[in-house]
DNA sequence: GCAATCACG
DNA sequence: ACGTACGTGATTGCT
């Protein structure tokens, strides 16, 4: 018989460490619960127990207490986030049929000795599960200590059994406990003796087996005078220490072979519970469905009723409503190749799996309506095929990310799961088929009772089509030209690396910041400056302090621009042309939690522009022959929008004169009159306006503008003064957002923020920094996006050649055949400009040129 | 698969 | 006392 014995506070405290915080969409944190079952999993895996038990501290105090008044003194209580999941995870192990085991005035630990111990005299197999290290004591032929740790951020468990603890302490496992009488236990109190530590206490006990033997052999010279005197002087510490110290193995417990055999528990409870604790994983993982359904249950029969449909083949002439879902949810985020496979269309009890003609057939036919999830790839496909969609009328991601646009992807099984939408039928080959009607009727629900259907009508759904379409037309670029500029790179970065190699005095690879760090911080003793996980920062901003001390410096940081020019960008870029010279870039609709936009595949919303060198490669994105890009930016979008959200006159009446914004901030933190504003003044107040969008403090502010802590306060200061009602407003979305749980922008985009219930002070804080950005930011992103929507129409409606083929958050770009450029232009404005009316006017500055470094 | 770095708004 | 700016994506090194 093997029987596992976790120690379930010690795990779960893991576990809570182990995983960043996750919580449900109302804000219960979730993440100790979810590791817990994940280590769970793994160690039924790897030690195939015949028998559980998972024990538990009480809060009462234990024997040990009231031995040693300090006994565990300087441990601080559990925080809330992980105390709250406590009692959760107890019920859940119960439903799931584990037994929990705790004693009153005993400790988890004592309850792993006891029956550690027990097996032991049986003959059975035991292992314990903890990630305390104070259990390896209990090792021995018949006990095995998994240790759970979190190595780089992965749980992973160790084997710790007599060999084990040979090679890594030299000593049989009861002899930790000698060393830890003598070494004393911080975490615990356990006082040990004064002045010994772990290598001190090792080595006695290695050479002198046990506290009686070091005691014995005081006058051995082994021991120095001064550790003699702390022995002698610490003795009875040292034998309470142990006594405290060694786990005990008589715990009142149930001991009896067979008495932790795993039940059935109650499948059906525990799939509800983690339904709404939103673990939908592990329900999978857990195998909690298959279990709930052999358990015979009413629910059982009510599945038997369902209707069992086989897919049949797709009509010749589908008509009227379709749902059209992907078959297996999108492990990968990135995108495979399209090739019109994967798809499921449903229409009542109808399920049929189309081909690429099929699905091509449904997607642009008259008098069918398709509701679809994921409208991306399948606008991708029509448009490629020379088709456009047409009959796409409603996208279910879309009105996902709207409604919990906190999520970080959306699957149609989740879904179901945590909208409980209820199956009409069952179908083997595409398991969601039967309830994906009922999650589109509850997301369209939800749509209307969070008000975001004039999002989803008016931006959302239309934008989907004008992105795919962005993706499709592409963008010209001078492959040529870039090759040319990556062989100058090539060349710089090879003569920047032989440099650093000379400078250095050895070879070595400078794209690792750990050897660079080696070389900078030990080899040639630089000041570091802070540290990282892994070692010494190397970034760009610790680097550039170091510039007068070693000419080294400079060499790597333009080492570093050379490389990062020509493998993101020159490689990048080249690699991700198409057949027809242009590049197809994605734009992302779900991605971005404000509710901007992303791109990737490449990413064209990241070419560099900052430097001069860097932004030569936008010299290389041009306009076809006989075109020309035009390209609008807004001008302060996202202060306008602040302003008018803000209501203040003054910061209003700056926009309103024309005046800039920076400069006359200037005046205002630094208490001049504006003509005397010199450029690093506008520079700085540049930093400080961006900051208040962020919600930076003094701290960080005083280090970019490089002034006092204090100066940093006093500009911030002067900034709330001289614009009031931005720090009311500031402070009232924070607040709003804390008691709705969630933030909007103008327009009425969501975004929930449980960080603000929470009582971690560091997430608390991020918390209020996205809920003060938040409106800011994503209001730009809804102005923009009903711009594209429109302009796109537009465009199109009035026959013009032009096509929208770049946006990067405040900046749209057609390419636009010669004559029409001028009209392009003036539409292009004109809708920018004109698509919502503010307080104060959103302006555009409108540029046109063959290339994007000439039109920007 | 994560961490560090760096590119953009 | 905390720990210090929002939102993205790509590359490289390393476990």
């Amino acid at each position: 018989m093997r029987l596992l014995v976790l120690d379930g506070n010690s795990i779960a405290n893991r576990a809570f460490y182990g995983i960043k915080l996750l919580t449900t969409k109302d804000g219960r944190y979730t993440n100790a619960i979810v590791g817990f079952f994940n280590i769970l999993l793994s160690l039924l895996k790897e030690t195939e127990p015949d028998e559980v038990a998972v024990a538990f501290d009480l809060k009462a105090p234990t024997f040990r207490h009231q031995m040693f008044d300090g006994y565990k003194a300087t441990r601080h209580g559990m925080p809330e986030e992980l105390a709250q999941q406590m009692p959760i995870l107890k019920e859940l192990l119960a439903k799931l049929g584990y037994q929990l085991v705790s004693c009153e005035g005993w400790e988890a630990d004592d309850i792993l000795g006891t029956l550690a111990r027990a097996c032991a005299e049986r003959g059975d197999t035991c292992f314990l599960a903890t990630g305390d290290r104070d259990s390896l004591q209990l090792i021995s032929p018949s006990t095995t200590v998994l240790l759970a740790s979190t190595v780089m951020g992965r749980s992973a468990t160790k084997w710790m059994d007599e060999a084990a603890v040979a090679e890594q302490y030299g000593l049989r496992p009861p002899q930790l406990i000698e060393v830890k009488s003598l070494m004393g236990d911080t975490s615990d109190n356990i006082p040990g003796v004064k002045g010994i530590g772990e290598k001190t206490a090792l080595a006695l006990v290695q050479r002198f087996d046990d506290l009686d033997g070091v005691y014995e052999h005081l006058d051995d010279p082994f021991i120095k005078p001064k550790q003699r005197e702390n022995l002698i002087h610490d003795k009875e510490t040292a034998y309470l220490s142990r006594t405290l110290g060694t786990i005990r193995t008589d715990a009142p417990i149930e001991t009896e072979a067979g008495a932790y055999a795993v039940g059935f528990g109650d499948p059906d409870a525990a799939i509800a519970q983690m339904q709404d604790l939103e673990m939908l994983r592990l329900i999978e993982k857990l195998g909690l469905r298959e279990k709930a359904a052999a358990g015979g249950s009413r629910k059982t029969a009510d599945k038997k009723e369902l209707p069992v449909i086989t897919p049949s083949p797709l009509p010749e002439n589908p008509e009227g409503t379709w749902l059209l879902i992907p078959r297996e949810s999108g492990k990968s985020k990135k995108s495979q190749p399209e090739d019109g496979s994967g798809w499921a269309a449903v229409q009542g009890s109808c399920v049929c799996l189309p081909d690429k003609a099929g699905l091509l057939r449904l997607l642009d036919r008259d008098g069918v309506r398709l509701e679809v999830f994921d409208s991306a790839p399948l606008y991708a496909l029509a448009l490629s095929e020379g088709g456009e969609g047409k009959a796409i009328a409603w996208d279910g991601k879309l009105a996902a990310y709207l409604l919990h646009a906190e999520a970080n992807h959306y699957e149609i099984p989740e879904l179901i799961a945590s909208y409980q939408a209820e199956p009409a039928f069952t179908c083997a080959e595409v398991p969601e088929a039967g309830a994906a009607a009922d999650l589109f009727a509850r997301l369209k629900k939800g749509l209307t009772e969070q008000e975001q259907e004039e999002l989803y009508e008016t931006i959302e759904f239309p934008l989907a089509l004008v992105l795919a379409d962005m993706s499709h037309v592409g963008v010209l670029v001078d492959q040529d030209g870039i090759r040319a500029f990556g062989e100058e790179l090539s060349r710089m970065a090879e003569d920047a690396q032989a440099r650093i190699f000379e400078k250095a005095g050895e070879v070595f690879n400078p794209n690792s910041p750990k050897q660079l760090g080696t070389i900078l911080f030990e080899k040639m003793g630089l000041r570091h400056g802070r540290k990282t996980k892994t070692g010494w920062a190397t970034d760009a901003a610790t680097l550039e302090e170091l510039r007068e001390e070693a000419p080294i410096i400079d060499d790597i940081l333009k080492y570093r621009t050379y490389q990062k020019l020509k493998s993101t960008y020159v490689d990048g870029l080249l690699a991700a042309v198409g057949p027809d010279g242009r590049i197809h870039s994605r734009f992302n609709q779900t991605e971005a939690r404000t509710g901007r936009l992303s791109s990737d595949e490449p990413n064209l919303q990241n070419i560099p522009i900052r430097t001069e060198l860097g932004s030569r490669l936008r010299a290389y994105f041009i306009a076809a022959p006989g075109h020309v890009l035009v390209d609008a930016d807004y001008s302060q979008i996202e202060l306008r929008i602040l302003a008018h959200a803000a209501g203040d006159q003054n910061m209003q009446a700056a926009f309103m004169a024309g005046e800039d914004i920076h400069r006359a901030t200037a005046a205002r933190i630094y208490r001049i009159p504006e003509i005397l504003v010199t450029p690093a003044q506008r520079s700085g107040a540049k930093a400080v306006n961006f900051g208040i969008m962020y919600g930076k403090g003094a701290f960080s502010l005083s280090n970019d503008l490089n002034v006092s802590i204090p100066e940093a306060k006093e500009f911030l200061d002067n900034y709330l003064a001289a614009f009031p009602s931005v720090d009311g407003y500031m402070k009232h979305v924070i607040e709003e957002a804390r008691e709705k749980g969630y933030t909007t922008t103008l327009f009425g985009r969501r975004r929930a923020l449980p960080e603000l219930r929470s009582s971690n002070f560091n997430l608390r804080s991020a918390g209020e920094r996205m809920a003060r950005n938040t409106p800011i930011q994503g209001t730009a992103a809804d102005v923009i996006k009903l711009a594209m929507v429109r302009v796109w129409n537009r465009l199109r409606e009035e026959g013009f050649r032009s096509r929208l083929i770049l946006t990067v958050h405040d900046e749209l770009i057609l390419e636009s055949p010669e004559e029409e450029v001028e009209a392009a232009g003036d539409l292009l404005q004109k809708e920018m400009e004109g698509c919502v009316r503010y307080s104060v006017p959103l302006i555009t500055e409108c540029k046109t040129g063959k290339n994007w470094l000439e039109a920007h």
